[in-house]
RNA sequence: GGGCCGUUAGCUCAGCUGGUAGAGCAUCGGACUUUUAAUCCGGUGGUCGGCGGUUCGAGUCCGCCACGGCCCA
């Protein structure tokens, strides 16, 4: 057997090539990877202002531009070549006559590869197909680029690669590129929305002593200097109601939490949440509410009321839907109002579902159960499920004509939970007893601090989390919570 | 955690009942002064995800493992 010989191996090759090809630039003394090169205008921003413009209007006006981008295709015509340089967003066709070029200029052209970012000056001109190109007279590489592209026209098909490499996914998938930039949409259009509404927005802590207000594991870290072992937090839902109590009658925070649980089409380990609170509010104003904000946010970044998820349609026209969960197991199961009033007759009914752990689980949680199996995948356009059951519920507020159920809602798209609001807890010796009654349920601390805060007097409040991801899956077409994150959770390659 | 499916050239994909591994794009060489998935001619490139087994012979059959996808819990 030969030894190994790297250079052998067929990537290597490739980039055996580039790379003798920056020796080459180099020599021809070429900076590579130069440190600037002012431009006038993006690519992008060119097509725009000269895309309207006609073949004589042009020859007249002669458009002198000067701009930089990634060269995704080279059309090699012996004396005379075309190429398109990317911004990302949009491209435009170089037309590189060698005639026109100083003997330099074509040898740097002729170092080039697919990848490469060039700068470029030029006129722009029409070409006798019509295209919208630029006459090069100068060229500059600004970074050689040493590994090859993915094929042009597939793009990166591998859903493994798209993720793991999400750069070439974008580079590459212009589908893919359209999803980050509605998210960015969708962001931007929520903090405009909350802060026109007059929500403040907040930081609160990502690292809590105690990972409280949700039932979710958390993730452990250590602090040496304070050897303290922090939670990265499951939600910020106990600080934000601090800040109510502090005076901050409209907050916001939108940022990630982290949950310690299963990865899925629809979980990532940490997560993008929308939370807000608001002073004097109760969960029938935050269904008003959140219609208006997310109802908005789709016509702003849509543009329409329906859209297209999978096989469904999702129609957000409002008003939205708002059924209790009793209601919406009757309707969407054969159970009748008396299996629901009957301890036995819903257990038998959860199992005939599947549902697990049933003799261990309360009335409320069994109910939720029976909600979850039989009417939630069925909520495909925009429904409010309310009157949780309080034993499930330990920061919402029980109503006060079934003091066994609380104002709460979810509010549910696709078949997908998108947030969950409710009518917040602010009677501090109620709240301490239903944080005892979880801590003794399911482990975990009180936490004492928030107790404490509630005992200075927190104003009625209502309280709302928005889990962004999902929404961007909705507003993207996206059937993976994996395709609306930039760069999702993975086990690591090797 | 369980079941099913996938992993072949840098990328996108073929490869039938086991018989020396293919195409397109990219790459390299050649031709070409208005092309645009440019075209034409000629090349290079593979431990077929990994390890083991069955067999005269394994990309193909069997087992285990890794990573991913879908479904279930």
């Amino acid at each position: 057997m030969e030894s190994r010989d790297d250079a052998q191996q067929p990537v290597e090759q490739l980039i055996a090539n580039r790379r003798a090809k920056l020796e080459a630039l180099k020599a021809l003394g070429h900076e590579p990877y130069p440190r600037r090169f002012r431009v006038a205008a993006s690519v992008s921003a060119l097509r725009a202002r000269y895309d309207g413009s006609g073949t004589a209007e042009l020859e007249a006006e002669r458009p002198q531009v000067r701009l930089a981008g990634r060269l995704r295709a080279i059309r090699g015509h012996g004396k005379v070549s075309f190429a398109d340089l990317s911004d990302g967003a949009g491209q435009i066709q170089l037309y590189l006559r060698r005639s026109d070029l100083d003997d330099s200029a074509w040898k740097v052209f002729e170092l080039l590869d697919l990848g490469d970012f060039v700068g470029v000056e030029g006129t722009v001109f029409r070409t006798r197909a019509g295209e919208l190109s630029v006459a090069v007279r100068g060229l500059t590489v600004l970074a050689k680029a040493l590994r090859p592209l993915p094929e042009k026209y597939h793009g990166l098909a591998d859903r493994e690669a798209r993720a793991r490499q999400r750069y070439l996914d974008l580079l590459s998938n212009p589908a893919s590129r359209e999803v980050f930039e509605v998210r960015s949409r969708v962001v931007s259009s929520i903090r405009r929305r909350l802060e026109a509404a007059g929500f403040m927005e907040v930081e609160t802590p990502m690292m809590q002593p105690i990972a409280g207000g949700a039932a979710a594991r958390p993730f452990v870290t250590h602090h040496n200097t304070l050897d303290l072992d922090l939670y990265l937090r499951i939600a910020p839902e106990l600080y934000l109601k601090r800040l109510t109590v502090g005076g901050f009658e409209r907050v916001f925070e939108l940022n990630r939490n982290f949950r310690n649980e299963g990865i899925s089409t629809r979980h990532n380990p940490e997560f993008t949440m929308l939370e807000f609170y608001w002073a004097y509010a109760d969960y029938e104003l935050l269904m008003d509410f959140t219609e208006e904000l997310l109802g908005g946010v789709v016509e702003e970044v849509v543009g329409a009321a329906k859209l297209q998820w999978g096989e469904h349609v999702i129609d957000f026209s409002r008003p939205w839907r708002r059924l209790t969960m009793r209601d919406a197991i009757l309707a969407y199961s054969d159970l009748t109002p008396e299996d629901l009033a009957d301890r036995g007759r819903m257990e038998t009914a959860a199992r005939a579902l599947d549902v697990q752990r049933i003799a261990e689980r309360s009335d409320g949680s069994l109910l939720a159960e029976l909600y979850e199996m039989t009417a939630e995948p069925r909520m495909i356009d925009p429904t409010f499920i309310m009157d949780f059951p309080r034993d499930i519920s330990p920061f919402a507020k029980s109503r006060p004509d079934d003091p066994d159920t609380v104002e709460r809602f979810e509010l549910f798209a696709g078949g997908m939970e998108l947030a969950n609001a409710f009518t917040e807890l602010n009677d501090p010796d109620e709240q301490r007893r239903r944080l005892e009654a979880q801590a003794a349920e399911q482990g975990g601390q009180v936490d004492e601090d928030f107790v404490r805060a509630l005992e200075h007097g927190m104003p009625p409040t209502g309280g709302e989390g928005i889990g962004i991801d999902r929404l961007v899956m909705l507003l993207t077409n996206q059937q993976s919570i994996r395709d609306a994150i930039l760069f999702p959770q993975l086990r690591p390659r090797d």
